[in-house]
Parts: C-alpha cells; structure tokens; sequence
DNA sequence: CTAGTTGCAAAGCATTTGCCTGTGG
DNA sequence: CCACAGGCAAATGCTTTGCAACTAG
C-alpha cells in the first residue's frame, strides 16, 4: 500500500486547495511551497501511483499534457471547460445525452468525453 | 505559396486514401510506400505547413498525439470515434447540441470538442 | 537559376526510469 | 529494520530545428 509521507501529503493538499483539474506542472508548483525539494519525477510518480489506488483521476484535454483530479469530484458524471484566457481547466456538470445516436452502424460506445473552450467567470469581464 | 513535390502529393493521396484522420506515424507509413526516403521531419513540416494552407484540419484527442484529416471533411462539424482495440479514429457525424446550458455561470462557450471512445464496426466481431 | 523543400542528425520538451539514499511504520 | 518512497540525472518518445544538398517552376 502507499505510504504517506511529507511530498504526498503536499500533493493531495493542492488538489484539495485547487478544487479544479491539475496539471502535473501545477502540482508540482503547489506542493514545492510545502516541500520544497520536490521532483518533478515523485509528482508524476505519485499521481501515477494516487490513480492507481483511485485517489485521483486522470483528466485528458485534447492537445495537452494531463491533468488530474480528485477521484471523489471525477465520481459524478462530468465534463471539463478550458478557458481561453487563463488556461485554468474547470469542471461542468451534465451531460447532454444522446450521444449513442451519432454512432456509425456497427461501432459500439464505452465512454465518452466532451470539453468545452471559451472564457471563464474571471477572464470574461 | 507551398510547391507541388513527390513527398506532398504522397502525403496528400494517403489522406483521400484513408478518409478518416491519421496520425503523423499513420501518414509517414502510408506515404512511405510512394516514396520510401520519406522521413519524418518532412511529414511534420508538410503537416504543419498544410494546415497553415488551409488543406488540412487538426485533430486533437485527449492523451493522444494530434491527427489530421482533410480540410473539406473538417468544413461540416463533426466529432470522433476513437477504437479501443485498433487504435483508428473515425468521423462521426451529428451533434447533440444544448452544450452552453452546462455552462458556469458567467462562462461564455466559444467552441466544444466531443470524443466517443469504444469499438469500431471491424473491431467489435 | 534560386527560393522553397528534403533528409539526416542533433536539439527540445514532457515524461519515465535507474539507481542509490532516505524514511515511514 | 527494510521495503517502499524520494531525488537526481540519464534515458525515452514525439516533435522541431539546423544545415547542406536537391528540385520544382
């Protein structure tokens, strides 16, 4: 099982202060103020290791490097927005559903993923 | 302006040829079998200078490099499919719509991006 | 001709791995 | 104690760039 030590604790504390999707680059900016030894190799293999045991999960944007979230917020169905302006990635609730109508004969859905671009609260006014 | 060359019209046929997006590895493998001295810098640059021209569209998937497809086939709006077993992605048309009512409020929507992941038709036997 | 294009190899980035030291339990 | 975790640096994989040779128009 996983161990809690100092740089894991650090990491699950900026999730918990971010409240949205990290990338591992913003963690390991989050958490370097708690300890600032912090590699970026224990970042990407304790998110690794954190999805793993479902802490976390994963959050892939299209033409990005991964983002990650909390597993209890990613519990709900849900999708990402990514704004513009500040590149901040956000969560969306909902769904529209449907979605199985679009498929081609024959093809068969597992999962899907929306992500919506434009500009959030802060960088609209 | 971009100059007609065997490697441009080799990458271009794979493109017709293939009628659905491709990776660059898709491209430099198909467009090898024209011209076998192909290498990849040149598939990335025609890429890029492609898409500049107009001709191709990129497309972006979530924890994947980017594909391409064919500008005019981009011109109708449309997601993707992508297969878990082989790996392709295929154009799905349609779309469900009603997207900015999951949107935050104060969130203004500029453009979504909807990706379906399963089994394709030849996959799915 | 001659500017834009190609091919090769080296350079860049983000991410992963090797290896040895540190430490939680 | 000692196996797992961390830190550093080297390795990897995909993409880009530098530069000399090539070729379309």
């Amino acid at each position: 099982m996983a161990r809690i030590t100092r740089q894991r604790t650090a990491i699950t504390n900026a999730f918990e202060q971010a409240g949205r999707p990290l990338s591992p680059l913003e963690v390991l900016d989050a958490a370097s103020a708690e300890v600032p030894s912090l590699g970026q190799a224990t970042v990407y293999r304790a998110l690794r290791a954190m999805v793993e045991e479902g802490v976390l999960a994963p959050v892939e944007l299209p033409g990005e490097p991964d983002r990650y979230e909390l597993a209890d917020a990613a519990a709900r169905h849900h999708h990402h927005f990514r704004c513009d302006s500040c590149d901040r990635v956000f969560d969306v609730h909902g769904c529209p559903g449907g979605l199985s109508n679009l498929l081609p004969p024959g093809f068969t859905m597992r999962d899907h993923e929306i992500v919506l671009f434009g500009r959030c609260d802060a960088c609209a006014s």
